[in-house]
DNA sequence: CTAATAATAGTTATTATTACTACTTCCTCA
DNA sequence: TGAGGAAGTAGTAATAATAACTATTATTAG
């Protein structure tokens, strides 16, 4: 799949990319950060660098591959793209978590965005306020989107 | 509605939250970056800091006043809550897109996302690649994200 | 197998965002 | 109405996150 997509796109296939391909798709869940890519992809292949990791994320974003995801500050997390599933955004602690349904999968993206461009996917994002921040009353602080 | 929203969650209104607000609503289709509503500001107020409209931004963001946009990395960007839309996310250039649609604004959230916490609100993300940079070919790139 | 070229490592430079502190404003309750 | 105290702000310094840069290396086409 990464092969075939890298390909259509004129995009080499490098060791690196193979990478953080794989360790994005590994975590997607997690919606790992740009240092939890770096950090795991070290322990095999110690010598990777940062920027190549920051240049082969969007890379793969780009073709579709992976996505980044709505996230508070703490810096941009992605997901693997080809696991259907919505997200639920905490507008206090900024957590996204995932969850799936059956009844929205099947929806129909509408004409209105048809127009706009060459749809690849869409998903539901509800915006709330999560349990935990909930319990915790006015006691929760941004930033420790740990992104569960 | 500012007002009352602030009073319901126990935080002073004050001059610099109002022409926050106001500022973000009067430009919400643009997307408005923390630069342009501090700039907007600081024409009827010289004296406001940054580290104000980064603070107030935040605020309005957790009682769901306004909401931070999925963005590309040219930093965070926020739109009033309060006018239903969806968006249509490029891919390669980070542009998002609001589009508007009949059959998708009466989307019941699934009961799956009610189990996760307080359900604000919820809009439709579609991401692909958008009209300008289908025409662009490879040659276009990602960061000068116009959000218009 | 080799040349041409795209991609990477390692680092430095930028820039968005947050932290900090003295000062000011706003609200409460008498 | 006005003093006391808490919450909010300005101005700036500190802290990351992200991008830029260049010599070197890996990849692909032929």
């Amino acid at each position: 799949m990464l092969r075939e997509t890298l390909e259509k796109a004129g995009i080499r296939m490098t060791q690196q990319r193979i990478e953080v391909f794989l360790e994005v798709l590994h975590h997607s869940e997690e919606h790992p950060s740009v240092h939890q890519v770096f950090d795991g992809i070290r322990e095999r292949m110690p010598t990777i660098s940062l920027d190549t990791v920051y240049r082969t994320l969007w890379i793969l974003s780009e073709v579709g591959l992976i996505s980044p995801v709505t996230s508070s500050t703490d810096g941009v997390r992605f997901e693997w793209s080809g696991h259907p599933h919505h997200h639920f955004v905490c507008a206090r602690c900024g957590r996204t978590i995932d969850f799936e349904s059956g009844s929205m999968d099947k929806v129909r993206v509408p004409e209105e965005a048809a127009g706009l461009g060459e749809v690849w996917n869409a998903h539901l994002e509800v915006r709330g306020l999560c349990n935990r921040c909930r319990e915790q009353g006015r006691s929760s602080e941004r930033g420790e989107a740990e992104h569960g």
